[in-house]
DNA sequence: GTCCATGCAAACTGTTTGCACGCGC
DNA sequence: GCGCGTGCAAACAGTTTGCATGGAC
């Protein structure tokens, strides 16, 4: 999501999509929130520039944006989806089971495991979801430390 | 979910829990399925041996499993869940986008991944969720091979 | 007898879809 | 003007919940 909007117009058009204002205006704003976010907050926050979007476009849109392989889909917490804009090495995250934060990180022994596996197995692998769950530091210290014994 | 019948009993006598046959039966089936089941699946396999037993039931009684320690739950496609009895040692999971079928496989460089983001990021991590997915070799044969090309 | 667990149906959440209209091309 | 993209509302899937009854203890 770092080139500029007039590539992504260009890159829209090549595959014979058209260039609307609501999907101009979808990634605007996760460009500018490069957290996180879930189709309802992405909604509300196109609403408050253009009252008239509706929750399915955001949706569809969506849905294109990961065709295009602009966007990533993560189960990140275990309810609902969230999505993220493609960065270019691949990363993982931590959730706090405390306060929800993210956190990112990168692992370079996800190789290695995916190369055993392949070759064990003799799959091939196309994706890879990593996801930790926990407690920050922060919510560790407002527990009291014990980490490991709660449920 | 090796552990006998009885001592379930007991583990749910101890911590205040009634003994149904509502439960029983879901153990049961459980038990002598040891794949990845998602609640559907599992409500009509119980529901062959007992036609009174309601869907509510196996999502509470699942709840309860999970609260014990007995049962986690994972999201293997990206839709509905799927649950699976609690083995020994950890394990992950791989998918294949071609069939569902699910490989499991153990990846011990994990420890140091989460060591390694443990000690950066100051957290404490409590649960682990891998998942790779692509396409197994029966699927990558009908398919001529190609492999990471594939959308 | 007490009170948790159940069955039923209805509610709820996140997401998708059918249809008529509107806008990019 | 053609046809994809949109808004709306309704449909949908998976899961949860309120309530009255029933069974474990």
């Amino acid at each position: 999501m770092s080139e500029s909007i007039d590539h992504l117009r260009d890159t829209f058009r090549a595959t014979g999509r058209r260039w609307t204002s609501q999907r101009r205006l979808i990634l605007g704003v996760l460009e500018e929130s490069d957290i996180h976010l879930d189709a309802e907050t992405l909604f509300v926050r196109a609403k408050a520039r253009d009252s008239d979007i509706s929750l399915a476009t955001v949706y569809r849109t969506l849905g294109v944006l990961k065709e295009m392989g602009l966007v990533e889909e993560h189960s990140l917490g275990e309810e609902h989806a969230h999505f993220e804009a493609v960065r270019d090495q691949p990363h993982y995250h931590f959730v706090c089971l405390g306060c929800g934060r993210v956190i990112e990180f990168d692992a370079p022994q996800m190789a290695q495991i995916e190369q055993s596996v392949s070759k064990r197995e003799g799959v091939c692998v196309t994706d890879i979801h990593l996801r930790l769950s926990g407690y920050c530091a922060r919510c560790q210290e407002t527990m009291g430390g014990q980490c490991g014994d709660q449920e």
